[in-house]
DNA sequence: GACTCTCCCAATGTAC
DNA sequence: GTACATTGGGAGAGTC
């Protein structure tokens, strides 16, 4: 007789049906989230069609994702280094 | 007097209500995005719970979205390389 | 009086000497890094010259990088997956 | 007989010393790649333990490797927007 | 109290 | 040249 196995038979130790079940799931969600991008790029697409910058437009978004006080904190940081590596404007006040 | 600039005045040149107009729809679906971003790694949590390999489940995932016959083909070419390299368990037909 | 700094001075708290020689080091290697980066897509280039299909011998060598039992092991447990999914030809031995 | 291949032969149509020789190649120049980004990974963490962040110091490098003008361009560009989506203090000469 | 282990983010590398 | 996916490193938590 054929090995007994069911529609959720184990064939070489795997649960064919439930590993089926999770790959049909993720192949769901990834098509949605498919989606959801072309969504976005279409809104950058727009934008740029009305004159933004797409590349800052998202440099704009991201820092809104920051936490303010984290982020001023970075640029604070940042200004001291560009600073100490001479790629500001030198301070006036120490002219 | 003051610029007399309206709600959706382009104060410096930026229409400011048409950009936050493109942020916000831009947020919203990124959230959106993530939502099912995390779905999708909570689907991977539940299969390695199941005993599934989450790195070799991924992969099998993305072997699903190609092409059969492409995929085939890829594998010959590769298989070639790798014995012309001694990668391979020698040729039986060849001993 | 101003400031006492020397050449080594932590103008705003930043020892600039040494930020400076940190971001040298950096960027002489980082421009190494980019000659042997462009060398490697020279040989890639030059393979695909002779005939060779550059994205399957990048996995080849990617394959390489592996110890071969891990590699017969996620292998062997792929091969698992693919065929619960019913992507392998059937196997012979159930017929 | 044994097919009449040399040692360039090209068993299943693959060149296979030449193939060897491009996937040396390739190796060598990955290998001295790891090094090098090895190289900077230790300048970045002794950085690190001389009380730098390295975060902001890789913002820093990659500002640095930026034509200025086209920096000071895009920097312009962005303030302009964050102003339009109220992220910046107000414009002072505007109250 | 330290150490491991896991999870998350960032960064690199690859495919389109 | 851009966007995705994967890998590696860092941080944080739980355990011994």
């Amino acid at each position: 007789m054929a090995p007994k196995v069911g529609h959720n038979s184990q064939a070489g130790g795997v649960a064919a049906g439930q590993l089926k079940a999770f790959v049909e799931r993720i192949e769901r969600l990834e098509e949605e989230k498919k989606v959801i991008a072309d969504d976005i790029k279409e809104v950058y697409a727009e934008a740029k069609g009305n004159g933004f910058d797409t590349k800052i437009l998202k440099k704009a978004v991201a820092l809104r994702k920051k936490d303010p006080a984290e982020r001023e904190e970075e640029e604070t940081i940042l200004q001291l280094y560009l600073q100490a590596l001479g790629m500001l404007p030198q301070e006036e006040d120490d002219i």
